[in-house]
DNA sequence: AAGAACTCCTGTTGGC
DNA sequence: TGCCAACAGGAGTTCT
């Protein structure tokens, strides 16, 4: 699925088209994704202004006029599709999208002021679409929970520390919480464990002396995290079997994973000579270099 | 209560 | 070529 960075692509890409403008009309053509629509979703949608479109962790956060906030989460597969002004809406059984899904997928697709149509495909149906009200949003289930930007200033190496303090479960599941980060993803986790040198394998606690404090390694590792999504987010994500940008325009960060995807291709790191390897952790896949990243 | 396993769903890929 | 198992960017729920 898509992490913070191709999420932060998609918010930027769609926002042109949904931030000030109304929703004309709504189809909703399932009664669920992952979880079930809220009630009376098309009529909650249909004739509301957008306010502001933001993102936070994985999620697209769509303010409404009327004071909801729509949440939506693109699960692993979801994705959005705008369809500039002037164009009509495919329908269902259409095999081919303009920018090359499956309609059959397309679940939602809202109509514009102005007649853009942006339209939601998900097939394995994993992201999902929710209401709440802008002041509760902070007390929602979904958001309560999630822990600090990786961007913002919260993600420190004092902080990160302390958050893995005592954990005994692997690094590379701790970074993947989003209770600790909220944001980070598979293929991001791998490539800054890459980065900072250190194994995914080492327990999560290792990131925390005496009394909870950072250690060097710490103080290595959290720059890494930082760096490594904002050049995806310059890349404009990555685009692996189905994600890309709104507008069709697919992300190159891909080209630049030094470990994903790269089981049994050489470490690039100067002078390590190591083989890149795949291990499972936690049912998913993690990619490292056990020569230099311990 | 932390941590790991299981679950949802469809599509693609690689090995035989 | 066909068939089938493994795997895919997530994360809530259920177990141990």
């Amino acid at each position: 699925m898509p992490e913070l960075p191709e999420v932060e692509t998609v918010c930027r890409g769609l926002a042109p088209f949904l931030v000030d403008a109304t929703i004309e009309h709504v189809e909703q053509r399932r009664p669920d994704l992952r979880f079930p629509f809220p009630e009376r979703f098309v009529d909650r949608l249909k004739g509301q202004r957008v306010t502001a479109l933001e993102r936070r962790a994985k999620y697209l956060l769509c303010s409404l006029q009327s004071g909801e906030v729509l949440i939506m989460h693109l699960g692993m597969s979801g994705r959005f599709t705008i369809r500039p002004a002037g164009s009509n809406a495919m329908q269902p059984g259409e095999f081919l999208h303009e920018t090359g899904g499956n309609a059959a997928h397309d679940h939602v697709v809202l109509t514009m002021t102005g007649g853009a149509v942006v339209t939601y495909n998900d097939p394995r149906r994993f992201g999902f679409m929710l209401l709440a009200e802008a002041g509760k949003l902070e007390d929602h289930k979904l958001m309560r929970g999630l822990g600090v930007e990786p961007l913002g200033e919260a993600l420190t190496d004092t902080y990160l520390a302390q958050a893995c303090q005592g954990k005994k479960t692997s690094l590379k599941a701790a970074l993947l919480d989003q209770r600790i980060i909220a944001g980070l993803g598979n293929i991001y986790v791998c490539e800054a464990l890459y980065r900072a040198g250190l194994s995914p394998r080492r327990a999560a606690g290792t990131l925390a002396g005496r009394g909870g404090k950072p250690v060097k390694r710490t103080t290595q590792l959290v720059p890494e995290i930082k760096a490594v999504l904002e050049d995806a987010i310059e890349a404009g994500g990555s685009t692996l079997r189905d994600y890309q940008a709104p507008q069709g325009d697919l992300g190159y960060f891909q080209h630049s994973f030094a470990v994903y995807g790269r089981e049994g291709l050489e470490c690039q790191r100067e002078g390590c000579g190591g083989t890149i390897r795949r291990i499972v952790q936690g049912g998913r896949s993690t990619f490292y270099c056990p020569a230099c990243q311990r």
